[in-house]
RNA sequence: CGAGUUGACGAGACAAUCGCUGCUUCAUCGUUGUGCCUUCGGGUAGACAGAUGGAGGGGAGGAAAGUCCGGGCUCCAAUGAGCAGGGUGCCAGGUAACACCUGGGCGGCGUAAGCCGACGACAAGUGCAGCAGAGAGAAGACCGCCGAUGACCGCUUGCGGAACAGGUAAGGCUGAAAGGGUGCGGUAAGAGCGCACCGGAUUGCUGGUAACAGUAAUUGCAGGGUAAACUCCACCCGGAGCAAGACCAAAUAGGGUUUCAUAUGGCGUGGCUCGCGUUGAAACCGGGUAGGUUGCUUGAGCUAUAGAGCGAUUUAUAGCCUAGACGAAUGAUUGUCACUUUCUUUUUUUGAAAAGGAAAGAUACAAAACCCGGCUUAUGUGUCAACUCACUUA
């Protein structure tokens, strides 16, 4: 079934929540995002970020990148495997564009799509 | 038309597709909660929760920022006063309050519109001031001026000389600052020594609510600066914050009460005895973690009209509801237009300007986190209004 719903179901809501992915991790990488991946219980892929404000110093750049990779991973969510995703983002990413993040993500969602696979 | 000042408004627009989050409404479901009925088996309802789907409508700022002031609200503590500590500091008004705003005064800047100012007191006590300079606080003879008077030398015996005693703050030098300023008189030279004007101080009068201003008389001038130095004076201030606070409340562990069961008991240690340790079931109660709900947006609110006031502001009436998220929504992509920058073409041309085309552009600063009133800082730029100066024309 494909869907491109996006709602609180699909987040990561309580700390619980995160540190159940912290605690262990498939890492996956690009030069300026990280996202750690563990296989869930339930039916549904599950998004959350994690922007430091030591990273992105701005509210604004802040915002404007998490509604990026949001957008990213509601348009990409149908293909991926069960898993609790963590994004993480480098120094340096507020100078990033829009176009940019995207395609760093899009490298990242066939990297887990292809591990899944094997 | 050019240069500028002040104030107000705006903060890209529209469309398509895919989404996020509240609200309203419609339809369907109803195995759950809930309501009603009950012969306690269940039946029934669709008001409210809930689920699914559809439709409509709302969804960041002028600074949301910095968290620098002031309040509301909440809890804690409270009878008042004082001390400590902190804050404010020309006057009057506005306000819930303020360090804010308005009007006024004074001082400074600007040709002007206008802008800027912690702008009480050195009276009491204590402190601070490098270097330079003769002297830095009831000052000071370094250079200079004088040498009338007294002493000295010369003689023409009342004049000259020299500069010893001494006089002198007008001039020079030093410094951020040298003990009122300018002019005339005066004098040996000078000096508020005398006078005129300006300034200051004291007292009175006039105007003003006041800050203050004006004016008259008196007084030769009253002994510097610094209080974002301690200090003094006047006034103000209880503490902590929405992670405040209120409510519901799992799982696991533990607490209390009651009832039942029962103790020469059971279990553990141990070969056994003694000894030591430990204790079953049910109901109820309170505390309370995770989590959830609330606080949470109707408010010192906004708009219009009328009245009061120079104004800040305020009064009355009418209308309106305008974000409430919580690992944190308000978006993404594409297209057209607008805007900015760069390049280029044509026309007129001294420079340059106008029109057209193309390319590029997270389109300035920056995003709510209980809510208001301010301040401060950031901000590509656009529109409008009032005013000032300069130039041209009449």
């Amino acid at each position: 079934m494909v869907t491109y719903e996006f709602n609180r179901e699909s987040r990561l809501l309580t700390p619980g929540q995160f540190q159940a992915v912290f605690s262990k991790p498939l890492r996956f990488g690009s030069s300026h995002i990280t996202i750690l991946a563990t296989p869930n219980s339930d039916n549904n892929n599950r998004l959350g970020l994690a922007i430091a404000k030591k990273r992105v110093k701005l509210a604004v750049q802040r915002n404007r990148i998490k509604r990026q990779i949001r957008e990213s991973f509601r348009l990409n969510q149908h293909n991926l495997p069960h898993i609790d995703i963590v994004v993480m983002v480098k120094s340096g990413t507020d100078k990033l564009e829009n176009k940019e993040i995207n395609q760093q993500l899009e490298k990242i969602w066939r990297k887990i799509i292809q591990r899944h696979k094997k």
